[in-house]
DNA sequence: CGGGATCCTTCTTGATACTG
DNA sequence: CAGTATCAAGAAGGATCCCG
């Protein structure tokens, strides 16, 4: 089962390879899209679920996120017409097999984030990759 | 040498685990972190090289990028005193370590691109996951 | 050739208020 | 509970000018 989509159209081939590279790091480099699937990665979960499991998100965010989500086939929405309202998300199995991508950055992160860390506080020492810090308040 | 860094440090624990998520998200999810990154996963290159090799960019974002990565130490950067100026970029270990998960997923992309598509196609012929108004023509 | 500084426009995001 | 609609702030990105 699972993804039994055959691929028989001419979609498999990509004029630039970094479009398509562009195009999945604009699916899921937004700010909330990664951390919903991960949440949704236990199982289906309602509005209010992910709300709560995703501290500092705003119901803007969330709806939008989810939109995006469903309509690129990662995740389904069922809405249950019951008295008390009740929507519930789950991932599909495209979503689902997005998970071990992601996982695979997450364990690089959780690997080499200390590193990442003190390079970044010797440069500051060194200067090395300085922006424009430090440099005053009247940029904007 | 390499990444001889010994891992010793306090830095294994994190209090949410959502937060380091977003921390590499931050890193390698803005536009051209990636491409920069897998454009130089052949080998060092000139800064004119890297312009012409990322269509689209700018010398504003390139730089930027550039210094971000040389500051989480994920790439080096050689400034040879010329007469015509050179500076060479070239991916450190850590640097190289990433793209193996970069690649993952880019694997996903390459797999699931055309589901994608479709999916969302699909979707706007039923409305399911459709933003605001019939924008059709702004959508992406 | 490489890149710093600045201006300006667009996109993203969060807060708020309202609906079903 | 589960959204929708609108507004304002801020960040991101691009174009341009200038310098070493």
């Amino acid at each position: 089962m699972a993804s039994t989509r055959q691929i028989s159209g001419p979609c498999q081939a990509w004029p630039e390879d970094s479009a398509f590279i562009r195009e999945v790091l604009d699916r899921i480099g937004d700010k909330w899209t990664v951390l919903t699937i991960s949440t949704l990665s236990a199982g289906s979960l309602r509005y209010s679920d992910l709300q709560a499991s995703i501290p500092g998100i705003s119901q803007r965010m969330l709806t939008q996120t989810l939109k995006h989500l469903e309509r690129d086939g990662l995740i389904t929405r069922t809405a249950y017409a019951e008295v008390p309202p009740r929507v519930e998300y789950e991932l599909t199995d495209l979503g689902r097999s997005l998970i071990d991508a992601v996982m695979a950055m997450v364990d690089w992160a959780a690997t080499h984030h200390c590193e990442i860390a003190s390079n970044r506080a010797a440069s500051e020492l060194t200067g090395v990759g300085r922006a424009k810090a430090a440099v005053s308040a009247s940029a904007g």
